[in-house]
DNA sequence: CGCATCTTTGAGGAGTCTCAAGAGAGGTGG
DNA sequence: CCACCTCTCTTGAGACTCCTCAAAGATGCG
Protein backbone atom coordinates (compact mmCIF):
# COMPACT_ATOMS: atom_id res chain seq x y z
CA UNK A 1 0.00 0.00 0.00
CA UNK A 2 1.49 3.72 -1.26
CA UNK A 3 0.33 5.99 -0.05
CA UNK A 4 1.58 9.64 -0.39
CA UNK A 5 -0.61 11.43 2.04
CA UNK A 6 -1.67 10.74 5.38
CA UNK A 7 -5.20 9.86 5.84
CA UNK A 8 -7.29 10.66 8.79
CA UNK A 9 -9.54 8.31 10.26
CA UNK A 10 -12.84 9.65 8.36
CA UNK A 11 -11.19 8.66 5.22
CA UNK A 12 -9.55 5.09 6.77
CA UNK A 13 -13.09 4.58 7.34
CA UNK A 14 -14.50 5.13 3.98
CA UNK A 15 -11.94 2.92 2.81
CA UNK A 16 -12.19 0.08 4.74
CA UNK A 17 -16.23 0.59 4.74
CA UNK A 18 -16.67 0.95 1.05
CA UNK A 19 -18.37 -1.31 -1.02
CA UNK A 20 -15.65 -2.92 -3.15
CA UNK A 21 -13.07 -3.29 0.27
CA UNK A 22 -15.84 -3.97 2.51
CA UNK A 23 -17.40 -7.46 1.65
CA UNK A 24 -13.79 -8.60 0.31
CA UNK A 25 -11.92 -11.59 3.00
CA UNK A 26 -8.50 -10.59 4.46
CA UNK A 27 -6.57 -11.98 1.86
CA UNK A 28 -8.34 -10.73 -0.99
CA UNK A 29 -8.74 -7.18 0.70
CA UNK A 30 -4.57 -7.14 1.23
CA UNK A 31 -4.48 -8.42 -2.36
CA UNK A 32 -6.13 -5.30 -3.91
CA UNK A 33 -4.74 -2.90 -1.15
CA UNK A 34 -1.33 -3.75 -3.14
CA UNK A 35 -2.19 -2.54 -6.42
CA UNK A 36 -3.83 0.93 -4.32
CA UNK A 37 -2.63 4.37 -4.89
CA UNK A 38 -3.54 7.40 -2.85
CA UNK A 39 -3.58 11.17 -4.35
CA UNK A 40 -5.11 14.57 -3.21
CA UNK A 41 -7.14 16.21 -5.73
CA UNK A 42 -8.26 20.34 -6.11
CA UNK A 43 -11.47 20.98 -7.41
CA UNK A 44 -12.30 20.89 -11.15
CA UNK A 45 -9.39 18.55 -11.53
CA UNK A 46 -10.32 16.13 -14.02
CA UNK A 47 -9.85 12.58 -12.92
CA UNK A 48 -10.26 10.51 -16.28
CA UNK A 49 -12.06 11.16 -19.26
CA UNK A 50 -14.38 9.50 -21.43
CA UNK A 51 -12.68 6.96 -23.97
CA UNK A 52 -9.55 7.26 -22.20
CA UNK A 53 -7.41 4.35 -21.73
CA UNK A 54 -8.74 2.65 -17.31
CA UNK A 55 -5.75 2.67 -15.89
CA UNK A 56 -7.56 2.68 -12.56
CA UNK A 57 -10.97 2.62 -11.15
CA UNK A 58 -11.87 4.73 -7.55
CA UNK A 59 -12.75 4.61 -3.98
CA UNK A 60 -13.48 7.94 -2.71
CA UNK A 61 -11.77 9.03 0.59
CA UNK A 62 -13.04 12.45 0.91
CA UNK A 63 -14.39 15.26 -1.35
CA UNK A 64 -17.02 14.75 -4.21
CA UNK A 65 -16.95 13.88 -8.06
CA UNK A 66 -18.70 14.39 -10.84
CA UNK A 67 -19.48 11.69 -13.66
CA UNK A 68 -20.59 13.09 -16.85
CA UNK A 69 -20.87 13.04 -20.51
CA UNK A 70 -19.95 15.52 -22.87
CA UNK A 71 -21.10 17.08 -25.81
CA UNK A 72 -19.83 17.65 -29.24
CA UNK A 73 -21.26 21.45 -28.34
CA UNK A 74 -19.77 21.27 -24.78
CA UNK A 75 -23.15 20.70 -23.34
CA UNK A 76 -22.45 18.30 -20.22
CA UNK A 77 -25.23 15.77 -18.59
CA UNK A 78 -24.80 14.80 -15.28
CA UNK A 79 -24.42 10.83 -14.45
CA UNK A 80 -23.92 11.35 -10.91
CA UNK A 81 -22.33 12.36 -8.41
CA UNK A 82 -20.23 10.60 -5.75
CA UNK A 83 -19.07 11.19 -2.07
CA UNK A 84 -16.94 9.60 0.47
CA UNK A 85 -17.06 6.09 0.60
CA UNK A 86 -18.73 5.46 -3.18
CA UNK A 87 -16.25 3.67 -5.92
CA UNK A 88 -16.93 4.27 -9.52
CA UNK A 89 -15.02 3.86 -12.67
CA UNK A 90 -14.86 0.09 -11.83
CA UNK A 91 -17.38 -0.35 -15.34
CA UNK A 92 -14.40 0.54 -17.32
CA UNK A 93 -12.93 -2.91 -16.03
CA UNK A 94 -15.23 -4.92 -18.65
CA UNK A 95 -15.67 -2.42 -21.43
CA UNK A 96 -12.13 -2.89 -23.12
CA UNK A 97 -10.50 -0.53 -20.02
CA UNK A 98 -12.17 2.09 -21.13
CA UNK A 99 -13.86 4.84 -19.52
CA UNK A 100 -17.66 5.71 -20.48
CA UNK A 101 -17.72 9.19 -19.12
CA UNK A 102 -15.40 11.96 -17.74
CA UNK A 103 -15.33 12.45 -13.67
CA UNK A 104 -14.10 15.80 -12.33
CA UNK A 105 -13.30 16.72 -8.96
CA UNK A 106 -16.65 18.73 -7.82
CA UNK A 107 -14.91 19.01 -4.19
CA UNK A 108 -11.28 18.96 -2.99
CA UNK A 109 -11.17 15.50 -2.84
CA UNK A 110 -8.99 12.19 -1.84
CA UNK A 111 -8.99 9.43 -3.89
CA UNK A 112 -7.72 5.70 -3.84
CA UNK A 113 -6.87 4.36 -6.90
CA UNK A 114 -6.90 0.03 -7.40
CA UNK A 115 -4.82 -0.87 -11.20
CA UNK A 116 -7.82 -2.35 -13.32
CA UNK A 117 -5.38 -4.68 -14.64
CA UNK A 118 -3.65 -5.88 -11.39
CA UNK A 119 -7.23 -6.66 -9.97
CA UNK A 120 -8.28 -7.65 -13.14
CA UNK A 121 -5.81 -10.58 -12.66
CA UNK A 122 -6.38 -11.18 -8.97
CA UNK A 123 -10.41 -12.37 -9.98
CA UNK A 124 -9.63 -16.39 -10.60
CA UNK A 125 -7.68 -16.08 -7.24
CA UNK A 126 -9.86 -14.31 -5.06
CA UNK A 127 -13.75 -15.06 -5.99
CA UNK A 128 -15.11 -12.38 -3.68
CA UNK A 129 -13.58 -9.70 -5.44
CA UNK A 130 -15.76 -10.00 -8.93
CA UNK A 131 -18.47 -10.60 -6.15
CA UNK A 132 -18.18 -7.30 -4.55
CA UNK A 133 -17.80 -5.26 -8.03
CA UNK A 134 -20.89 -7.04 -9.21
CA UNK A 135 -22.68 -5.93 -6.38
CA UNK A 136 -20.98 -2.26 -7.24
CA UNK A 137 -22.13 -2.40 -11.01
CA UNK A 138 -25.42 -3.83 -9.78
CA UNK A 139 -26.02 -0.68 -7.65
CA UNK A 140 -24.83 1.79 -9.87
CA UNK A 141 -27.02 0.03 -12.66
CA UNK A 142 -30.28 0.36 -10.41
CA UNK A 143 -29.58 4.27 -9.49
CA UNK A 144 -29.01 4.67 -13.25
CA UNK A 145 -32.72 2.71 -13.81
CA UNK A 146 -33.88 5.03 -11.16
CA UNK A 147 -32.70 7.92 -12.99
CA UNK A 148 -34.57 7.31 -16.66
CA UNK A 149 -37.74 6.38 -15.00
CA UNK A 150 -37.22 9.52 -12.69
CA UNK A 151 -36.86 11.74 -15.94
CA UNK A 152 -39.48 9.83 -17.55
CA UNK A 153 -41.93 9.99 -15.71
CA UNK A 154 -42.29 12.42 -13.05
CA UNK A 155 -41.87 16.43 -13.26
CA UNK A 156 -39.08 19.00 -11.71
CA UNK A 157 -40.16 19.52 -7.90
CA UNK A 158 -41.30 15.41 -7.98
CA UNK A 159 -37.99 14.68 -8.70
CA UNK A 160 -36.74 17.10 -5.75
CA UNK A 161 -38.76 16.00 -3.37
CA UNK A 162 -37.44 12.52 -4.38
CA UNK A 163 -34.01 13.37 -3.95
CA UNK A 164 -35.00 15.20 -0.46
CA UNK A 165 -36.62 11.49 0.76
CA UNK A 166 -34.15 9.67 0.16
CA UNK A 167 -32.17 11.60 2.78
CA UNK A 168 -34.57 11.41 5.26
CA UNK A 169 -33.95 9.12 7.90
CA UNK A 170 -36.88 6.05 7.05
CA UNK A 171 -39.97 6.26 9.37
CA UNK A 172 -39.44 9.48 10.63
CA UNK A 173 -42.66 12.01 10.07
CA UNK A 174 -40.29 14.57 9.63
CA UNK A 175 -36.58 15.47 9.10
CA UNK A 176 -34.18 18.55 9.08
CA UNK A 177 -31.09 18.16 7.11
CA UNK A 178 -28.32 20.05 5.16
CA UNK A 179 -27.92 19.29 1.34
CA UNK A 180 -25.28 17.38 0.53
CA UNK A 181 -23.63 19.96 -1.98
CA UNK A 182 -24.44 23.28 -3.63
CA UNK A 183 -27.49 24.06 -5.35
CA UNK A 184 -26.49 24.40 -8.82
CA UNK A 185 -24.93 20.81 -8.38
CA UNK A 186 -27.78 19.38 -7.30
CA UNK A 187 -29.64 20.61 -10.16
CA UNK A 188 -27.58 19.04 -12.56
CA UNK A 189 -28.18 15.60 -11.25
CA UNK A 190 -31.45 15.79 -11.44
CA UNK A 191 -31.25 16.91 -15.22
CA UNK A 192 -32.29 20.13 -14.41
CA UNK A 193 -31.31 24.06 -15.04
CA UNK A 194 -30.46 25.92 -11.65
CA UNK A 195 -33.15 27.96 -12.46
CA UNK A 196 -35.50 25.39 -12.91
CA UNK A 197 -34.13 23.78 -9.63
CA UNK A 198 -34.66 27.04 -7.69
CA UNK A 199 -38.45 27.21 -8.86
CA UNK A 200 -38.89 23.62 -7.95
CA UNK A 201 -38.30 24.39 -4.30
CA UNK A 202 -40.38 27.39 -4.61
CA UNK A 203 -43.23 25.28 -5.10
CA UNK A 204 -42.65 22.41 -2.71
CA UNK A 205 -42.77 25.68 -0.17
CA UNK A 206 -46.00 24.41 -0.90
CA UNK A 207 -45.71 21.08 0.49
CA UNK A 208 -44.51 21.87 3.77
CA UNK A 209 -40.70 22.47 2.16
CA UNK A 210 -38.79 25.01 4.11
CA UNK A 211 -35.57 26.19 2.64
CA UNK A 212 -32.83 28.35 4.10
CA UNK A 213 -29.75 28.72 2.10
CA UNK A 214 -28.34 24.91 1.90
CA UNK A 215 -30.69 23.86 5.16
CA UNK A 216 -33.84 21.79 4.43
CA UNK A 217 -37.09 21.35 6.86
CA UNK A 218 -39.24 18.90 5.60
CA UNK A 219 -42.80 18.74 7.77
CA UNK A 220 -44.57 15.92 6.83
CA UNK A 221 -42.67 13.17 5.02
CA UNK A 222 -45.35 11.35 4.20
CA UNK A 223 -47.80 14.02 2.58
CA UNK A 224 -44.13 14.45 0.68
CA UNK A 225 -43.97 11.28 -0.84
CA UNK A 226 -47.44 11.27 -2.03
CA UNK A 227 -46.70 14.37 -3.83
CA UNK A 228 -43.28 12.94 -5.12
CA UNK A 229 -45.21 9.94 -6.65
CA UNK A 230 -48.10 12.02 -8.32
CA UNK A 231 -49.78 15.08 -8.15
CA UNK B 1 -30.60 -29.50 -18.04
CA UNK B 2 -34.52 -29.59 -18.04
CA UNK B 3 -36.60 -28.57 -21.22
CA UNK B 4 -40.29 -28.26 -21.31
CA UNK B 5 -39.94 -27.47 -25.27
CA UNK B 6 -36.92 -28.38 -28.16
CA UNK B 7 -35.40 -25.72 -29.25
CA UNK B 8 -34.40 -24.84 -32.77
CA UNK B 9 -31.24 -24.08 -33.73
CA UNK B 10 -31.53 -20.38 -33.77
CA UNK B 11 -32.81 -20.36 -30.10
CA UNK B 12 -29.60 -22.93 -29.44
CA UNK B 13 -27.22 -20.77 -30.59
CA UNK B 14 -28.93 -17.81 -28.88
CA UNK B 15 -28.04 -19.99 -25.84
CA UNK B 16 -24.55 -20.70 -26.42
CA UNK B 17 -23.61 -17.30 -27.48
CA UNK B 18 -25.20 -14.88 -25.06
CA UNK B 19 -23.19 -13.11 -23.35
CA UNK B 20 -23.53 -15.25 -19.69
CA UNK B 21 -22.43 -18.57 -21.22
CA UNK B 22 -20.07 -17.60 -23.93
CA UNK B 23 -17.44 -16.92 -21.92
CA UNK B 24 -17.76 -19.35 -19.46
CA UNK B 25 -15.34 -22.75 -19.25
CA UNK B 26 -16.86 -25.74 -19.92
CA UNK B 27 -17.36 -26.92 -16.71
CA UNK B 28 -18.54 -23.49 -14.98
CA UNK B 29 -21.23 -24.08 -18.42
CA UNK B 30 -21.97 -27.26 -17.14
CA UNK B 31 -23.02 -26.28 -13.50
CA UNK B 32 -24.92 -23.21 -14.45
CA UNK B 33 -26.98 -25.11 -16.96
CA UNK B 34 -27.94 -27.68 -14.97
CA UNK B 35 -30.10 -24.87 -12.60
CA UNK B 36 -31.72 -23.70 -16.00
CA UNK B 37 -35.20 -24.13 -17.43
CA UNK B 38 -37.25 -23.08 -20.21
CA UNK B 39 -40.44 -21.92 -20.84
CA UNK B 40 -42.72 -20.33 -23.87
CA UNK B 41 -44.40 -16.96 -23.29
CA UNK B 42 -47.05 -15.54 -25.08
CA UNK B 43 -47.15 -11.70 -25.86
CA UNK B 44 -47.96 -9.83 -22.93
CA UNK B 45 -47.21 -12.71 -20.44
CA UNK B 46 -45.47 -10.97 -17.40
CA UNK B 47 -41.84 -12.35 -17.00
CA UNK B 48 -41.18 -10.67 -13.64
CA UNK B 49 -42.98 -7.62 -11.27
CA UNK B 50 -40.64 -4.64 -9.11
CA UNK B 51 -39.97 -5.83 -6.20
CA UNK B 52 -40.83 -9.47 -6.14
CA UNK B 53 -38.78 -12.23 -5.10
CA UNK B 54 -36.31 -13.21 -7.19
CA UNK B 55 -35.67 -16.89 -8.01
CA UNK B 56 -34.21 -16.65 -11.55
CA UNK B 57 -32.39 -14.34 -14.43
CA UNK B 58 -33.17 -14.90 -18.00
CA UNK B 59 -31.78 -15.23 -21.68
CA UNK B 60 -33.71 -14.58 -24.22
CA UNK B 61 -33.46 -17.46 -26.62
CA UNK B 62 -36.58 -15.99 -29.35
CA UNK B 63 -38.95 -13.29 -29.07
CA UNK B 64 -39.05 -9.92 -27.09
CA UNK B 65 -38.82 -8.80 -23.15
CA UNK B 66 -39.29 -5.19 -22.48
CA UNK B 67 -38.36 -4.20 -19.19
CA UNK B 68 -40.11 -0.92 -17.71
CA UNK B 69 -41.15 0.85 -14.28
CA UNK B 70 -44.59 1.34 -13.79
CA UNK B 71 -45.87 4.84 -11.65
CA UNK B 72 -48.75 5.00 -9.09
CA UNK B 73 -51.16 6.47 -11.83
CA UNK B 74 -49.95 3.58 -14.22
CA UNK B 75 -47.89 5.54 -16.60
CA UNK B 76 -44.23 3.50 -18.16
CA UNK B 77 -41.18 4.22 -18.38
CA UNK B 78 -38.89 1.57 -20.77
CA UNK B 79 -35.83 1.02 -19.61
CA UNK B 80 -35.08 -1.71 -22.12
CA UNK B 81 -36.12 -3.88 -25.01
CA UNK B 82 -34.31 -7.27 -25.04
CA UNK B 83 -34.05 -9.77 -28.03
CA UNK B 84 -31.96 -13.09 -28.78
CA UNK B 85 -29.09 -13.69 -27.15
CA UNK B 86 -30.11 -10.77 -24.32
CA UNK B 87 -29.79 -11.59 -20.39
CA UNK B 88 -31.59 -9.58 -18.48
CA UNK B 89 -32.95 -9.54 -14.61
CA UNK B 90 -29.15 -10.67 -13.66
CA UNK B 91 -28.53 -7.75 -11.36
CA UNK B 92 -31.10 -8.95 -8.62
CA UNK B 93 -28.64 -11.09 -7.64
CA UNK B 94 -26.85 -8.43 -6.27
CA UNK B 95 -30.23 -6.78 -4.38
CA UNK B 96 -31.47 -8.77 -2.19
CA UNK B 97 -33.31 -11.06 -4.52
CA UNK B 98 -35.38 -8.23 -5.83
CA UNK B 99 -36.42 -7.46 -9.03
CA UNK B 100 -35.65 -3.63 -9.86
CA UNK B 101 -38.54 -3.40 -13.01
CA UNK B 102 -41.11 -5.22 -14.33
CA UNK B 103 -40.55 -7.10 -17.18
CA UNK B 104 -43.39 -7.91 -20.06
CA UNK B 105 -43.40 -9.74 -23.33
CA UNK B 106 -43.01 -7.66 -25.88
CA UNK B 107 -43.41 -10.46 -28.65
CA UNK B 108 -43.86 -14.25 -28.44
CA UNK B 109 -40.68 -15.15 -26.83
CA UNK B 110 -38.66 -18.13 -25.21
CA UNK B 111 -36.67 -17.62 -21.81
CA UNK B 112 -34.18 -19.51 -20.40
CA UNK B 113 -34.26 -19.01 -16.48
CA UNK B 114 -31.16 -19.97 -14.53
CA UNK B 115 -31.64 -19.90 -10.61
CA UNK B 116 -30.39 -17.08 -8.80
CA UNK B 117 -29.80 -18.58 -5.79
CA UNK B 118 -27.84 -21.57 -7.05
CA UNK B 119 -26.37 -19.61 -9.67
CA UNK B 120 -24.70 -17.65 -6.49
CA UNK B 121 -23.93 -20.21 -4.60
CA UNK B 122 -21.58 -21.54 -7.72
CA UNK B 123 -19.54 -18.08 -7.64
CA UNK B 124 -16.75 -19.11 -5.40
CA UNK B 125 -16.27 -22.49 -7.15
CA UNK B 126 -16.51 -21.15 -10.46
CA UNK B 127 -14.44 -17.29 -10.71
CA UNK B 128 -15.46 -16.96 -14.53
CA UNK B 129 -19.19 -17.10 -13.67
CA UNK B 130 -18.78 -13.63 -11.41
CA UNK B 131 -16.79 -12.51 -13.84
CA UNK B 132 -19.64 -13.26 -16.77
CA UNK B 133 -22.17 -11.26 -15.17
CA UNK B 134 -19.90 -8.36 -13.62
CA UNK B 135 -19.34 -7.93 -17.66
CA UNK B 136 -23.16 -8.23 -18.46
CA UNK B 137 -23.87 -5.34 -15.83
CA UNK B 138 -21.05 -3.11 -17.22
CA UNK B 139 -22.83 -3.25 -20.56
CA UNK B 140 -26.53 -2.50 -18.93
CA UNK B 141 -24.83 0.13 -16.81
CA UNK B 142 -23.26 1.96 -19.71
CA UNK B 143 -26.77 1.54 -21.82
CA UNK B 144 -28.44 3.24 -19.26
CA UNK B 145 -25.70 6.02 -19.00
CA UNK B 146 -26.17 6.20 -22.43
CA UNK B 147 -29.91 6.59 -22.12
CA UNK B 148 -29.54 9.22 -19.40
CA UNK B 149 -27.06 11.27 -21.44
CA UNK B 150 -29.51 10.80 -24.41
CA UNK B 151 -32.23 12.12 -23.09
CA UNK B 152 -31.02 15.16 -21.47
CA UNK B 153 -28.50 16.17 -24.69
CA UNK B 154 -30.71 15.38 -27.84
CA UNK B 155 -33.53 16.52 -29.22
CA UNK B 156 -36.23 13.90 -30.42
CA UNK B 157 -35.20 13.32 -33.79
CA UNK B 158 -31.00 13.31 -32.67
CA UNK B 159 -32.25 10.59 -30.26
CA UNK B 160 -34.01 8.83 -33.70
CA UNK B 161 -31.05 9.33 -36.01
CA UNK B 162 -29.07 7.83 -33.49
CA UNK B 163 -31.00 4.59 -32.71
CA UNK B 164 -30.79 3.95 -36.88
CA UNK B 165 -26.62 4.24 -36.70
CA UNK B 166 -26.31 2.17 -34.08
CA UNK B 167 -28.12 -0.44 -36.44
CA UNK B 168 -25.88 0.29 -39.60
CA UNK B 169 -23.03 -2.03 -39.70
CA UNK B 170 -19.83 0.16 -39.07
CA UNK B 171 -17.98 2.11 -41.78
CA UNK B 172 -20.52 1.84 -44.74
CA UNK B 173 -21.69 4.93 -46.38
CA UNK B 174 -25.50 4.14 -46.35
CA UNK B 175 -27.49 1.63 -45.51
CA UNK B 176 -30.51 -0.38 -45.20
CA UNK B 177 -32.55 -2.41 -42.77
CA UNK B 178 -35.61 -3.15 -41.18
CA UNK B 179 -37.02 -1.71 -37.95
CA UNK B 180 -36.15 -4.72 -35.13
CA UNK B 181 -39.94 -4.00 -33.41
CA UNK B 182 -42.93 -1.70 -34.12
CA UNK B 183 -42.53 2.40 -33.73
CA UNK B 184 -45.04 2.45 -30.66
CA UNK B 185 -42.08 -0.21 -28.87
CA UNK B 186 -39.16 2.15 -30.48
CA UNK B 187 -40.75 5.51 -29.25
CA UNK B 188 -41.04 3.99 -25.59
CA UNK B 189 -37.43 3.39 -25.47
CA UNK B 190 -36.51 6.53 -26.62
CA UNK B 191 -38.77 7.49 -24.15
CA UNK B 192 -40.82 9.45 -26.45
CA UNK B 193 -44.71 9.26 -27.56
CA UNK B 194 -46.22 7.41 -30.40
CA UNK B 195 -46.22 10.88 -32.15
CA UNK B 196 -43.32 12.18 -31.39
CA UNK B 197 -41.43 9.53 -32.64
CA UNK B 198 -43.76 9.97 -36.08
CA UNK B 199 -42.76 13.69 -35.99
CA UNK B 200 -38.97 12.60 -35.62
CA UNK B 201 -38.89 10.28 -38.69
CA UNK B 202 -40.38 12.82 -41.04
CA UNK B 203 -37.81 15.00 -39.92
CA UNK B 204 -35.32 12.47 -40.72
CA UNK B 205 -36.52 12.39 -44.07
CA UNK B 206 -35.39 16.19 -44.78
CA UNK B 207 -32.04 14.72 -43.75
CA UNK B 208 -31.44 11.09 -45.80
CA UNK B 209 -33.73 8.88 -43.91
CA UNK B 210 -36.30 6.85 -46.38
CA UNK B 211 -38.92 5.37 -43.92
CA UNK B 212 -41.46 3.06 -45.97
CA UNK B 213 -43.23 1.12 -42.96
CA UNK B 214 -40.68 -0.46 -40.68
CA UNK B 215 -38.00 -0.51 -43.47
CA UNK B 216 -35.21 1.96 -43.27
CA UNK B 217 -33.04 3.29 -45.96
CA UNK B 218 -30.22 5.39 -44.93
CA UNK B 219 -28.68 7.97 -47.79
CA UNK B 220 -25.57 9.09 -45.82
CA UNK B 221 -24.57 8.05 -42.37
CA UNK B 222 -21.73 10.01 -41.77
CA UNK B 223 -24.21 12.98 -42.14
CA UNK B 224 -26.99 11.79 -40.44
CA UNK B 225 -24.18 10.96 -37.10
CA UNK B 226 -23.41 14.36 -37.88
CA UNK B 227 -27.60 15.59 -36.97
CA UNK B 228 -26.98 13.10 -34.33
CA UNK B 229 -24.50 15.12 -32.37
CA UNK B 230 -25.69 18.74 -32.94
CA UNK B 231 -28.02 20.57 -34.93
C1' DC C 1 -16.21 45.14 4.28
C1' DG C 2 -15.90 44.16 -0.56
C1' DC C 3 -15.76 41.07 -4.21
C1' DA C 4 -16.75 36.78 -6.52
C1' DT C 5 -19.87 33.23 -6.79
C1' DC C 6 -24.17 31.23 -6.28
C1' DT C 7 -29.14 31.66 -6.30
C1' DT C 8 -33.57 33.65 -7.35
C1' DT C 9 -36.91 35.91 -10.31
C1' DG C 10 -38.91 37.37 -14.73
C1' DA C 11 -40.04 36.97 -19.65
C1' DG C 12 -39.99 34.60 -23.83
C1' DG C 13 -39.37 30.50 -26.62
C1' DA C 14 -38.25 25.61 -27.97
C1' DG C 15 -39.60 20.96 -27.48
C1' DT C 16 -42.64 17.40 -26.26
C1' DC C 17 -47.16 15.67 -24.50
C1' DT C 18 -52.08 15.06 -24.82
C1' DC C 19 -56.24 14.58 -27.13
C1' DA C 20 -58.72 13.87 -31.32
C1' DA C 21 -59.33 12.57 -35.91
C1' DG C 22 -57.86 10.78 -40.32
C1' DA C 23 -54.83 7.58 -43.20
C1' DG C 24 -52.53 3.36 -43.92
C1' DA C 25 -51.23 -1.59 -43.32
C1' DG C 26 -52.28 -6.28 -42.34
C1' DG C 27 -55.29 -10.00 -41.56
C1' DT C 28 -59.97 -12.48 -42.03
C1' DG C 29 -63.88 -14.16 -44.16
C1' DG C 30 -67.04 -14.15 -47.78
C1' DC D 1 -59.75 -11.57 -55.07
C1' DC D 2 -61.96 -8.08 -52.78
C1' DA D 3 -64.45 -5.84 -48.96
C1' DC D 4 -64.17 -5.25 -44.34
C1' DC D 5 -62.32 -4.80 -39.82
C1' DT D 6 -58.78 -3.92 -36.61
C1' DC D 7 -54.65 -2.17 -35.25
C1' DT D 8 -50.94 0.91 -36.01
C1' DC D 9 -49.25 5.06 -37.56
C1' DT D 10 -49.58 9.93 -38.97
C1' DT D 11 -51.15 14.67 -38.71
C1' DG D 12 -53.11 18.74 -36.47
C1' DA D 13 -54.01 21.93 -32.60
C1' DG D 14 -53.42 23.42 -28.08
C1' DA D 15 -51.31 23.13 -23.53
C1' DC D 16 -47.62 22.40 -20.47
C1' DT D 17 -42.98 21.80 -18.81
C1' DC D 18 -38.59 23.18 -18.86
C1' DC D 19 -34.75 25.85 -21.09
C1' DT D 20 -32.38 30.15 -22.22
C1' DC D 21 -31.08 34.69 -21.51
C1' DA D 22 -30.84 38.68 -18.58
C1' DA D 23 -30.75 41.08 -14.32
C1' DA D 24 -31.29 41.57 -9.46
C1' DG D 25 -30.68 39.59 -4.93
C1' DA D 26 -28.21 36.47 -1.47
C1' DT D 27 -24.27 34.13 0.28
C1' DG D 28 -19.70 33.22 1.54
C1' DC D 29 -14.81 33.98 1.54
C1' DG D 30 -10.60 36.62 1.87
Amino acid sequence: MKTTLDLDSAQHQALLQCAFLSPLSDAARDAVMRTMTVRGYQTQDIVFREGTTADTFCCILSGLVRLYRVNIDGREADLGIFSAGDVFGECSMFLQNCYPADAKVAEKAVLAHFDTAMVFELLPKFPDIAQAISGILAHHLKAAQNCIADDRLKTAPQRVASFLLARCPPGSPSSTFRLPYQKSLLAGTLGLAPEALSRAFSQLRLNGVSIMGRNIAIEDTEALRQFSRSE
